[in-house]
DNA sequence: CTAATTTGTTGAGAGCCCTGACAAATACCC
DNA sequence: GGGTATTTGTCAGGGCTCTCAACAAATTAG
């Protein structure tokens, strides 16, 4: 059973506010200010948000019957006065699992309420053309392991993510509309995942690759774009802190930019698509390494082309160069509409990053003109393609750091 | 004296929440729910909002204090039962108003509570190039003999907001960084406007008519790009029914987006911008209309526009075909990137709707292909160039019925 | 050992909403 | 016309959650 849904946005909006609500804020409040300062005390807690240390404390001692905070020992802090007892995140107890089905590969991992990765598991797979059905059922047995594992470190999940290089549409409801490099077409989880009460909420991976940048390395309310090339090219709009996904979920759809509006035909219909250029398949065409392997495991062509890079491969520095040039137009596009703090190249463009920087930074520098844009602004993510992974865990702990009366009461 | 700052914004996000909060909010919805469907009774408010009639019984009487309700006899109905007392917004009393400063104009309107614009003026002048001293003091004379007539209907002016063609960065502080076509660079308003008492806050014009759409006509929470042509090429982004103004307030800089990467050199330093296709410059030149009159007056260019396609003069049409070919580039990147509930053209666009419609939608079909894509998700804006004042005018009534404690108590 | 300082808890009080009851005002029915 | 049903608006009582003020506990400084 998943205590965590989708219920964390906080956009009632339009609904009457109620003292459950109030209470239910300050809950988050306490708790964020545990997760990102501890070991605090109460009354630091109470000076640093702003509210009382009664208030807190009838606070704390809420979060600790959930499970989500423990006392450690009095901190002998050398101040002069009563020493405060130090709180933290528990280490124990609620967690997220986090799931992931690529082209190549299943993962699986859970993370604790602090955010750290507890159990990591990844296996190789074929997944392309195979039938939905019998891949979910291969990841659902993955994520019983998983939890099993986890169970044994004291940890208990409270909600599941999967991510999917795909397109989620954003009513609620469990279904995967398009996947083509999966093959999958309009694929509803929960009929095909053996147990019912642990089906996965699925989410794109650009999108979960992006909110682990954020939560990983962001800055509190920062807005940026996250690039990421899997098979496709994705990019993720992070806007003040939150994910957004457009109307319809298919914000960020970057690979179908029109760069060189005469360009190349693309598959989709168009002409000069990004993906014509930066895209997995052109790069290793231009790069003469048409039809070798796929997959992150040995003759992985993201770590091939890395490797020929570096040892100065003419044809593959020139397929680098383009794409990078590509993108850049891209992202100048971005730049132009989004106005955002930074941009983060992820995924297998984060393994890349030393040849297309350059070439990206250049065609910011010259396009984006009437702008402060500092070539900083541009940056690898530090956490490349296991972001998405990562991403699906720590949504349900950020859901619950929203709001931990999702947690149930002790 | 200004009642209404930028304090509106909801944007505490993580500080505590107090029962003061809680009264905000529910002030905030029932006012919102007389706005929207008066005339109501407390019980309807009650029943449709989701608090009970005690609950609503208080608020309203808050809000009729605050004088931005008032009670009207009882209604008739027809129905079985006591009737109830109708509660509608006041027509008197709190009211926005709204100043414009644009290459050729100044204007001026007041609209009540309701939104219904009461006063409206509008004068010609050269501003171009003029001391923005001068420019301002002009302005804010406009604007006090606007008050003075909006005093005698009845209404108390609670705050004022200017809309500049320019740049106005995110922070508070009445700065106007850039604005090209007055020849503006970091204007203050503070330091120029005669009666420190009543100096606006200046926003992007684009901005504000974005905003008048949305308030006028679009539906909650709706996502949509607002593009309007003034002397450059202004693009808003309207995200869940919240203007977005990026990280520093420079989104949606649409004219500068690369549509041909190789094209001609623009101003700005790039090659191919859309201003080179689309702004009013090229349309005119590629017109054979270069060098012409500007401004709303007779002779106006973009009237001169319509009048000549209408008649069916070929330069013309050639050069509204190319203007719209290479806006529907420039949105195809934005459909991809923000994936938007429509695309809406405003501004002078607006009153060329009839030409640029066509190709940008060819344009689009073309282009946006991994998605579903309604042609009728592009159309024109109801407003055209009236939507900036408006939307100066309706964002201190917006920010009063988002938090109506921003009204002295009565 | 005493004074000063800081922490965490407790009880009183205020603000706000909910519950339930009641008077007021209307329509329906005889 | 009068009684009943129905709906509205208000009031009193109660619960929840915060603030304020006071206090015991635990430590350092002298």
């Amino acid at each position: 059973m998943t205590v965590v849904g989708r219920a964390a946005d906080r956009s009632a909006e339009h609904g009457p506010a109620s003292q459950q609500d109030m209470r239910r804020q300050n809950l988050a409040v306490v708790l964020g200010a545990v997760a990102t300062h501890s070991p605090l005390s109460r009354a630091d807690v109470a000076g640093r948000v702003g509210l009382t240390r009664a208030a807190v404390s009838s606070l704390v001692d809420e979060l600790i019957g959930r499970g989500a905070v423990t006392e450690a020992a009095a901190t002998a802090s050398g101040r002069v006065g009563r020493p405060g007892r130090a709180l933290t995140l528990r280490d124990e107890g609620p967690a997220g699992l986090g799931l992931e089905i690529g082209v190549t590969h299943l993962g699986a991992c859970v993370v604790d309420l602090r955010g750290e990765p507890r159990v990591w598991r990844r296996v190789e797979r074929a997944n392309a053309g195979r039938p939905a059905g019998q891949v979910l059922a291969e990841a659902a047995a993955l994520a019983a392991e998983t939890e099993a594992e986890a169970a044994a470190l004291g940890l208990r999940v409270e909600g599941r993510l999967l991510a999917v290089p795909g397109v989620v549409p954003n009513q609620p409801g469990g279904l995967v509309e398009r996947a083509p490099n999966l093959g999958w077409c309009g694929v509803r989880l929960a009929d095909h995942w053996p147990d019912p009460d642990t089906v996965p909420e699925p989410e794109n991976e650009a999108n979960l690759g992006a909110l682990a940048e954020y939560w990983n390395a962001g800055r509190p309310e920062e807005t940026f774009v996250h690039v990421s090339a899997g098979s496709g090219i994705g990019a993720a709009l992070v806007i003040d802190g939150r994910l957004f996904r457009g109307a319809r979920g298919f914000a960020g759809e970057l690979g179908h930019l029109p760069v060189h509006p005469d360009g190349p035909e693309c598959a989709c219909g168009a002409r000069g698509c990004l993906e014509q250029y930066a895209g997995e398949a052109a790069v290793r065409r231009e790069a003469g390494l048409a039809g070798g392997p796929t997959g992150t495991g040995p003759g992985d062509p993201v770590a091939l082309l890395a490797e020929r890079a570096a040892a100065g491969h003419v044809p593959t520095l020139r397929a680098l160069d383009r794409a990078g040039r590509a993108l850049g137009l891209a992202l100048t596009s971005a730049v132009d509409l989004v106005d955002p703090d930074s941009l983060v190249l992820g995924g297998a463009y984060a393994e890349l990053a030393e040849w297309l920087v350059p070439p990206v930074r250049a065609e910011l520098a010259a396009r984006v003109t009437v702008r402060p844009w500092a070539p900083e602004a541009l940056r690898p993510s530090a956490l490349g393609r296991r972001g998405p992974l990562l991403g699906a865990a720590l949504t349900t702990v950020r859901r619950i750091r929203a709001d931990p009366t999702l947690l149930p009461a002790g």
